[in-house]
DNA sequence: GGAGTGATGACA
DNA sequence: GTCATCACTCCA
């Protein structure tokens, strides 16, 4: 999933973010998973197979976007954390010039980064309605392979966030995965 | 460093 | 029904 692009169809704009940053969480042993409580309402989707959308609510205002992977019934999912904006300019929403990304003129990476999970979803106007659905591009939200950076990106590990609860063997699971060579991950895609 | 926010799941 | 707890972000 590191690298690709996840495009969101709004009308005829499309939104596009190199994917950068990203937790697994993996099974039913993994304390730090939603699914190691077992199956309940919310975490369902991550029991089925690999590519449908688990979108859920934290801290009453974020949602974080994750996709499914593995066989069905095996609850595994991917957290996407962060990623830099690829979109064509002229698509870009006019609310997030307002805020952390300091307007279309200037480009560097910074400015682009979508750091942390809430971000990228605020960026790309997800919300629950995309629960449960497959990541397809009739559904407006998809994911898309730049084969010209394959080779390119360097990739660290380390734990993942925000997860103490889970104990001191899963919570230092180096389990979450960045990009951190920034190099040409800001090219429009 | 701390407030904000509301769904979720555990327990009664 | 009540309660604590959160796969976080922003402003200070």
């Amino acid at each position: 999933m590191l690298g690709k692009i996840i495009v969101r169809r709004i009308g005829k704009k499309r939104l596009a973010v190199r994917i950068t940053e990203l937790e697994i969480y993996d099974g039913f042993k993994d304390l730090a998973s939603h699914a190691s409580k077992g199956q309940t309402p919310r975490n369902k989707i991550m029991f089925a197979e690999g590519g449908y959308f688990y979108i859920y609510l934290v801290y009453g205002m974020y949602y974080m976007i994750n996709i499914t992977t593995g066989e069905k019934n095996y609850p595994s999912a991917i957290l996407l954390r962060g990623g830099t904006i690829v979109s064509k300019l002229k698509n870009l929403p006019t609310y997030k010039l307002e805020t952390n990304l300091n307007g279309p003129a200037r480009r560097n990476f910074s400015e682009k980064n979508l750091g942390g999970p809430g971000k990228l979803s605020k960026f790309l106007q997800v919300n629950k309605k995309f629960n449960e659905k497959l990541a397809r591009p009739k559904n407006g939200l998809w994911f898309e392979t730049d084969d010209s950076l394959k080779s390119k990106i360097k990739i660290s590990k380390t734990p993942r966030i925000g997860v103490n609860y889970a104990g001191p063997i899963w919570s230092k699971k180096k389990w979450r995965y960045v990009i951190t060579q920034k190099h040409n991950l800001t090219k429009i895609y």
